[in-house]
DNA sequence: CTTGACACCTAGCGTCGCTAGGTATAATCT
DNA sequence: AGATTATACCTAGCGACGCTAGGTGTCAAG
């Protein structure tokens, strides 16, 4: 997949693997790669700076914790976080939707 | 709509407004327009270096033309360039399909 | 005792849509 | 006549951000 493609887009769909539940940086890349059947494998360097940019917004909360001498950065959504989700949901139909008409409307009437 | 969203995506819709017919850059942007629903609103500035960097690419092929004392140039698919739409709209199928699917996936079940 | 999974971090690069300016012609308005 | 608007093209430079490529450290498995 060209790396472009989740341009704009990387912030809804971390904070929507956030919706259910909190998950530490690691999980969320997983969870992502779950969640699209393998296909979206991002790289830690794409996903940590966008959780610190998601914190700094105020849309994440993280809090430290530590499993088995491992230590682990919790995010969960905080209230902002969570009307970004639904904005960014809205946007990104209304994208998509944008994208499917130009695409599709090559099949129109060419004059004979 | 967030400008970033079109990263990656705006060379395949202008490759699919040169499908049916040539066209002149200001005539891409006005059938972008059109086709969107009046949503794809682009700039000059957005649209002409995209033009010079699909021509440099192999994808479209131009040639000036004279209308009324105004000078326009008018872009055609080239062979590449229709290969390159295909592509481009099988990947932004996929690419669409995977954002869905993990947006869309919050209803998971949560264990008890 | 090395390899690999887990778990975090960041400096810097590249790309590209966009802003903001520019040139030039033709038609329309005042 | 002069100003504005629409048509039609161009580009230097900015900003944002996903990614590369490196780094630190723990623990389990071989």
């Amino acid at each position: 997949m060209r790396a472009d493609f989740l341009k704009g887009h990387l912030d809804t769909l971390i904070l929507s693997v956030l919706e259910p539940a909190s998950l530490h940086g690691y999980a969320i890349i997983a969870e992502l790669k779950s969640r699209s059947g393998g296909e979206l494998a991002l790289a830690e360097g794409t996903v940590y700076p966008a959780l610190h940019r998601l914190e700094d917004a105020g849309l994440l909360a993280s809090a430290w914790s530590n499993v088995d001498g491992r230590r682990r950065r919790v995010y969960r959504l905080s209230r902002r976080g969570r009307r970004a989700l639904g904005a960014g949901r809205t946007e990104w139909h209304r994208f998509a939707a944008i994208v499917d008409s130009v695409l599709a409307a090559t099949d129109r009437p060419v004059p004979a």
